[in-house]
DNA sequence: TTGAAAGCGCTAACAC
DNA sequence: GTGTTAGCGCTTTCAA
């Protein structure tokens, strides 16, 4: 047997029996159902409003078979831009009437299928952000959490709509742009082994590499952070380049810093491009050239798509959802140094 | 009557009906209750895997009177402070097996109210993380939230756990700071007037500024980003100060920029300081003084303290707890230029 | 050690 | 228009 009701606990049948009605009458007027006498109805809420009644929703999903949650589970929350499409969902999920429930994997690859799950169980969909674990095993419990929505996880998973930022193009505009520049000789500060942007990001140079025969690109370990752009700055000056592509603006920044406390001039000596355009890159000293991505309004569409499936309308155009950097060329970047 | 089990579904009922028990015993098996038979809890087992049994945590919440899941409300998704205290809260109640579920007020004063009372519905327990709404409003509601942690709302809301960083204090260490450099004309660039730690450091300045009446001290209107304090350049040039206190660091970030530009020499002319030590701090042209706060190791005591609270462990200590900034001093204030 | 049955709080089909 | 009743999926008392 269940818990009994503790005594001061205000349930459907204490408003019920307070207004001398059946919880059902008292259950069709909290849901403003109108097949309900309009005397009653003004009674009903009376004293619903006295005995100060919160509907459980636990019993309203329980019989209902939704709980009007969703789950968003991010590699690691204290990353900007799982920050920021987080924001982007909730904020969208909450214009709805819906909330979210967060799980952050803590980046352990192994426990996402099973953390998604059990988060499925609790919501009445999942939105999995860059989900680190393979291919198959995505492929494998996909099934198991419908409806479920992608981002930044840009692989082809059947019937799942998906949300990506298409970082292969927004690196390839900028390495365009420094080429354009007359720049011959180029690194790319690669970000972390791990992260799928990274990994999209270095596909799209290689081709561009194999592309322009005649340039020069180098690739150098660094990482996602402010620091591991500082700490670049010597192997990029031992590489002997005029150009670095960074793998995001918090790196191009540190390297930024870096070669000023070696003299190095930017853009003269050196150009330095970003990636994200985060607020801080157009007060750099110079003002940081980038690719600006909107990662908030790829989280708010991510919910409009989850939105239809939850209502089950109809499909309509594509699953796979790209949306393109803006290049914003500033004054980190010049003409190639004449050699 | 409750919508009829989809066929497909698999409950408790369909586990114990293959292994041939009832569905009590396998309740018991699945937690772990070792009063059933080893034959027949291994056979349970298997049948329960084979299924692929997922238990529905909605009817175990609904019987036992707990979702393992706590709600927690911030202003605004958007802003660091808020984003850091939630990563604190969310990483450390997971290890104790706590979801959060999250809700972003979206700085509606109006709203905090009902939307927490609506969140503790489906939750264990709420934190509230810089609630903006009145003092009256948050003790009238305080009861019915229990158990309720506060975070970054240091007023003395009784029987309530409450953690804060002490703005006050990191502030009146900084003024300090530019006063033992021999600073006499001393400026504060105003955070949000909304903002609770904005009217902390107020406070704590006005008391400075008794305390010190040799000095100073004029108040300017800024904001909390790094365009804010960009923007603040020509007040602070006509103010005539020697010292800028910045609310924080993203708008010190700004200034100093802003100064850059205009030819101002930082420390030489005017010092400047942040406040959160944010990591780019360290990196920034002089190198920021700031004040270290760690929001994400109050929001995991704010767990810890609401953990104990779930568990109904007798309360210890006191319920207020203040985190001090930490000075820490760098290039970007010196010694008063001589007047 | 196991099963039957009640009940957590709610909704909805059905009967009146 | 309203009440009766069954049932959502689970746990737990009680009896066997």
């Amino acid at each position: 047997m269940g818990k009994k009701a503790s005594p001061g606990r205000v349930g459907i049948a204490a408003v019920a029996a307070a207004a001398g009605v059946s919880p059902a009458t008292v259950s069709r007027v909290m849901n403003g159902n109108y097949t309900v006498d309009a005397q009653i109805a003004a009674r009903v809420r009376q004293v619903a409003t006295e005995l100060n009644y919160q509907p459980n929703p636990l019993g309203r999903s329980l019989v209902l078979g939704k709980t009007e949650t969703i789950g968003v589970i991010v590699p690691d929350l204290a990353n900007p831009t799982f920050q920021a499409a987080l924001h982007g969902v909730s904020r969208a999920a909450a214009k709805d009437g819906y909330r979210v429930l967060i799980a952050d994997s803590a980046e352990t690859t192994s426990e996402e299928p099973i953390l998604s799950s059990e988060m499925r169980r609790r919501c009445d969909g999942v939105i999995l952000c860059a989900p680190r674990m393979s291919i198959e095993q995505l492929s494998g419990i996909a099934e198991s959490l419908r409806p479920l929505v992608l981002i930044n996880r840009p692989d082809d998973v059947p019937e799942t709509p998906s949300f990506s930022v298409d970082y292969g193009h927004g690196i390839t505009e900028l390495a365009e742009h420094v080429l354009s520049l007359g720049h011959r000789h180029i690194a790319y500060l690669a970000g972390p082994a791990r992260s799928v942007s990274h990994g999209v990001r270095l596909a799209s140079l290689e081709k561009f590499a194999a592309a322009h025969p005649e340039v020069e690109l180098r690739f150098l370990e660094a990482g996602s952070s402010f620091e591991s752009g500082h700490s670049a700055v010597d192997k990029v000056l031992d590489a002997g380049v005029t150009a670095v592509l960074a793998f995001n603006d918090l790196v191009a920044m540190g390297l930024l810093s870096g070669l000023h406390e070696r003299g190095v001039k930017v853009p003269e000596d050196i150009s330095v491009t970003g990636f994200d355009d985060i607020p801080f890159a157009s007060y750099t000293m110079p003002p940081l050239t980038s690719a600006e991505v909107s990662i908030d309004v790829v989280g708010e569409r991510a919910w409009q798509s989850m939105r239809g499936l939850l209502r089950k309308e109809p499909a309509e155009g594509p699953l796979k959802h790209t949306f393109e950097p803006t290049l914003r060329p500033r004054g980190s970047t010049g003409p190639a140094p004449r050699g």
